[in-house]
Formats: C-alpha cells, sequence, structure tokens
DNA sequence: GTCTATAAGGTGATAGAC
DNA sequence: GTCTATCACCTTATAGAC
C-alpha cells in the first residue's frame, strides 16, 4: 500500500521519502558522466524531476552532494570488505582481497569514477575525510602484504609501493572492461591474481 | 638581442612569437590544477598577463585549446618513445618500457594528469583522434609481450589485459610518488620492472 | 596584437507564495 | 514539500577602437 502509493505519478506534492535518495542518483550519474563542475543544480533538477529550489530541502548545498556520495561509497566499500570472512593465510587474503576489489568496482563504477576523478573538488577538510577512508583501505592491503612478507611467502622490494601498484592495477580494469566482450568478469579476476600471484612471490 | 626583447617587461604590444605558447603553458597549469569545467578563459587570460579577448587571436575556442594540449602530449610521447634504440630481446624491452613510461610520466605530471581526467571534455571527433593515439601508444607494449609470448620467455594469460595492467599500474606512480619521499626516481622504476619481470615471467 | 565593451545566456543559492 | 521569481555574478565568444 505505502509501495504503491510512493511509485504512483505524482508531478506534485510531497515525497519526502524518496526525494532524497533520488537526487543523491541524480547526482552519481549526471557527476560521473560530465564531471562535478560541468553538472549544473538545476540539470540534477530537472534529471529528478523537481525544481532547483526543492534540491536545497535534501542537500546544503552541491559540495555537500558531492561530499555525501563520496563518503557514502567509501564507508560502504570498507564495510563490505571487513563484513567478509578473511582467509587464514596471506596469499589466500591477498587472492580474496583481489577478487573482491574487482568484482566490487565492476559493480559501482560510477561511484568508482567519481572516486578518483572529483576528489580535487572537494573542500580541504571534506577531502582530508575521503583520503583518510581511502588510506584506511589500502591499509588493509599492505597489512596483508606485510604479514605474507614476514612469512617469508612474499618477496616484496616494498611493502607500501607493492599496495599502491596492486591497487593502480586493479582500479584499471573498470576504464576498459566491458560485459559481453571477450573476458568474464571471472577471468578477469583471475587473470589479474595469477599475476599479482606471481609477482608478489618469494 | 632578440631573447632580450622578447624578455623584456611590456604590459603592452605585441608578443606574438610567446605569448602563444605561454597561454598553452597557463591553460596546462590551471587544467591541471583545477579541471577544464572549473577553469575561465579570464583565469587563463589572467594567468598570461592578458586580457580575454587576446586569447582568442591563438585558439579558435576553449575546447580547442584542450585538445592541442592533449594531442600535442600524446604525439610528443609516442615520438620520445619511438626515437630511442628498442633492445633486441622481449624481456629488455619490456624492461625498457617500464623505466621509460615511468620515467617520462613522472616528467610531464600535469599533461599525464589531464590526458586520463579530461578525455571527457573532448568532442567526440577529438576523443576519437585521442583515443587512437592512446591506442598507438599501447600497441607498441602489447606487441612486446606478443612477441616474448611467442618466444616462450612469457606466459601470460591474455596479452592484451596484460598490457592495459601494466601500463594502469605505472600510471599509478604519479598518484603517489614525491621527489624527496623515502624511494628515488630509479628505485621506484626498479621495483615495478622487479614485479612485472616476475608477473610476466614462464 | 591587444584592449574594452558587450551580447546572450548560464550559475548557486534564497525568499516567499501556495 | 515544492514551486516561481529573483539576486548577484560568472560564462564563452565577438566587434570595433587603438
Amino acid at each position: 500500500m505505502f509501495i504503491y502509493f510512493a511509485l504512483m505519478a505524482r508531478p506534485k506534492g510531497s515525497n519526502a521519502e524518496i526525494t532524497g535518495p533520488r537526487i543523491r542518483a541524480a547526482a552519481l550519474r549526471l557527476f560521473a558522466r560530465d564531471g562535478y563542475a560541468a553538472v549544473s543544480m538545476r540539470q540534477i533538477a530537472a534529471e529528478v524531476g523537481v525544481q532547483v529550489g526543492a534540491l536545497y530541502l535534501y542537500t546544503s548545498d552541491k559540495q555537500t552532494l558531492l561530499f555525501d556520495l563520496l563518503d557514502g561509497h567509501m564507508r560502504d566499500l570498507i564495510a563490505a570488505y571487513d563484513a567478509q570472512p578473511l582467509p587464514g593465510d596471506p596469499i589466500d587474503q591477498t587472492a580474496h582481497f583481489v577478487r573482491f576489489h574487482i568484482r566490487r568496482n565492476l559493480e559501482h563504477p560510477a561511484a568508482v569514477f567519481l572516486s578518483y576523478m572529483e576528489l580535487r573538488n572537494l573542500t580541504p577538510e571534506n577531502f582530508a575525510v575521503i583520503e583518510a577512508l581511502r588510506r584506511g583501505y589500502e591499509d588493509r592491503l599492505a597489512r596483508i602484504l606485510a604479514d605474507g612478507q614476514a612469512s617469508g611467502q612474499f618477496a616484496v622490494a616494498d611493502v607500501r609501493l607493492a599496495t599502491m601498484a596492486i591497487i593502480a592495477m586493479l582500479n584499471g580494469v573498470n576504464t576498459w572492461f566491458r560485459d559481453g566482450g571477450r573476458l568474464t568478469r571471472s577471468e578477469v579476476e583471475e587473470i589479474h591474481w595469477d599475476m599479482i600471484r606471481k609477482a608478489l612471490a618469494a
């Protein structure tokens, strides 16, 4: 009953419960496609189907809209990673990280794209928050590599460099992968893990 | 004598020979720092020290300014790569590519940053030109990997994926490397080559 | 070759009507 | 909760003076 009401076509009237999420979804789509600076509040409003004034009932300003998208994406990413059981062995942990990262990035291409394209459009305060979250995620991989190094299973010249190199490699997938192409998502995960396994091996 | 004249401070008058390059340099700096959409022609003019109308003597519009920067960067990159003698062995060729790419990217951080951040602000026609150049550069690495695969020196599950993965990894260096940090440029080149060598090895 | 002035239109954000 | 109207300002690009 409530759902039916919420889904009714209503060009006018109150939509409090769903307008907020719809604004964020529209902003994500448009920011990812055209870039934060190139998208106007009027365009976002048009995408949602409201007038521009209504946007300011749900966000204090355009900057906060961007920050909320990036902040939500990073927190969801870390929460999803931490919710999965971690294997006991560093090699298995690395394989798990590689597969998780590729799979998750391919499931959220717009948010991933925003998260590394629009960092410079954050205020310094907001940037610091996002950078700390990003660093926290990277640290989870760095810890795994350090453990493998300590156990003698890995032989990397520099753990921090290897961490950055692996994440950069994995992020690259989103720039070229297309469903229905030559390789499946699973194949992409496995081929990357195979290359990384060899690169890290003692 | 000519050089002295060209370097004199002249708030008014003709500067034809140097104003064009100065406009491009200012645009590169500002586009890289703030993003194409966020930078106005007035800002570029102010950076050069002319009024906005003067810009249009050297570029037909803002879009062309961006395109010329990306086009010049890609052509210079490919010309610099092709100007160097290529070793005879696929393993040595790959090592050469890795070192060249890291070194060159660190020497041109603003142009590299523009080249993967502002592709979406190109018109479709301009985008197609830049993409073809980018693809041509990637093909040079792909050819090397295919040769190594054919000779049995490399064992990669997919040459095109390995090409994209290696370039993504190498491009990542520009996001974190700082001179005077824990590692030198040479060390970063060698550690990456060591990881890539192992990842490709038969 | 460069300047000033201008055209035509877009910007983020807010006030007050309903 | 949403709309309309508005503010003060910025945008790209061009015309014509010098």
